[in-house]
DNA sequence: ACCTATTTATAAAT
DNA sequence: TATTTATAAATAGGT
């Protein structure tokens, strides 16, 4: 949308980048607004410029609530430090110094992530194919071990819900026969719980893809409560 | 966009409305991340259909880390409405949102090295292994087009040296034939420039080591405990 | 900040 | 839900 293609990468030139951001964060916020009222959802954007400048949208309650959260801890957690200040001098210092800081990582994530590779050698290129390769490692049998957990975690959750099924629909032929011999021409009544049962939706299969894409979104979930269970969260620190 | 103008209002038609939430929410997450990737900046989308199912994207594996950034903004933010206090206290102001990118950075960092995976759930672990393998991807193309440059390079010069070596050698041959014409007997000065020239040590086959790297390894690293040892400082900017 | 030439997004139809 | 198409919107590059 505009006069030639866009690369999808980190514009370079400071000066396009930054009116790059200025005019497609208006865009993002408008449409984040347009979805909302066309749709009828509830969304927050977030959005944090390369100096740390914040820019938001948010149609109120879901998004205050999960916010609402992390402020106790946070408020909780910033009383404790906010008592031993006493210097004040060396804050421009350690201003820098922070900001240092945060330029070296930043620039360590982008090659996390495989941009601005030239800015490495050769040897850093494949201490870092090394690193990321390890990495990857561990991430896919942690990634491994929270699947199976939650897959073994619905075998259970089946059984109990087979069983349970089966016991329904013996009491269910019990009652029925029961039934037919007391009252004669009493059946119209008889509703077939079994298939009822059989039919629960295994919802939490639905293990997340990428954040987006595959959502089927008629499908009968129940009222879920946001997350599956069996998503961690971190709970403290 | 589309056939007609839109009303920005409420889709009445239920069917309609869903479609249109499907598409514009993929829409939005698109932007969403071609602002990050293009701009360089860190947001977090999350929407909420009217039905209650999550749609979310994070330019961070772990989104409740924006979150947490955006608390800490946004409560730093506060006390300047609530503090009088005029210049100072923007520093410790600044201050508060740089500590909170920077722990936000660092936490990424090593998510990125396979550490404290613990942090992260299951979409965190499935969109970091995405990246990285992306990542990897990138990285290992590059690693192999260095290889191959500094390769050819080596060829080149080698090539160039063997030339340069035969030229030598007839010249030595030349010249020893015209001083075995003029002197007899005076050979003991002569020495054998070949063996000298093709024993030549292959210095560039240090790969990698262009412009920057050479010779910095003296320099006092700053205490930076998180940067790995292979990340090269920038120079320019 | 404002102006277009173009590229994108997407509403409606299939 | 996936494609296609006609159009409205967004926006890159200038001014």
């Amino acid at each position: 949308m505009g006069r030639g293609r866009v690369e999808l990468k980190r514009i370079e030139n400071k000066i396009n980048r930054q009116v790059t951001f200025s005019k497609r964060r208006s865009g993002l916020l408008k449409k984040a607004r347009e979805i909302s009222l066309l749709c009828d959802a509830e969304l927050a954007v977030i959005v944090f410029s390369t100096k740390g400048k914040l820019f938001e949208y948010s149609t109120q309650p879901c998004l205050e609530r999960i916010l609402q959260r992390y402020e106790r801890y946070s408020y909780a957690e910033r009383q404790v430090g906010a008592n031993d200040q006493a210097p004040d001098e060396n804050w421009a210092i350690e201003h820098e110094k922070l900001k240092a800081r945060v330029e070296v990582l930043q620039r360590n994530q982008r090659n996390f992530m495989g941009e601005e590779l030239d800015s490495l050698n050769l040897k850093g290129l494949q201490s870092l194919e090394q690193q990321l390769d390890s990495a990857l490692k561990h991430i896919r049998s942690k990634k491994n071990q929270a699947m199976n957990e939650s897959i073994s975690e619905l075998q259970k959750k089946d059984k109990a819900l087979q069983e349970h099924n089966k016991l329904l629909a013996k009491k269910n032929k019990e009652r029925e026969k029961a039934l037919s011999r007391e009252e004669e021409g009493g059946l119209q009544n008889n509703v077939d719980v079994t298939s009822v049962l059989v039919t629960q939706p295994p919802e939490s299969l639905n293990i997340g893809g990428s954040s987006e894409s595959k959502g089927s979104e008629g499908s009968p979930t129940r009222p879920n409560s946001i997350l599956p269970h069996w998503m961690p969260r971190r709970t403290n620190e």
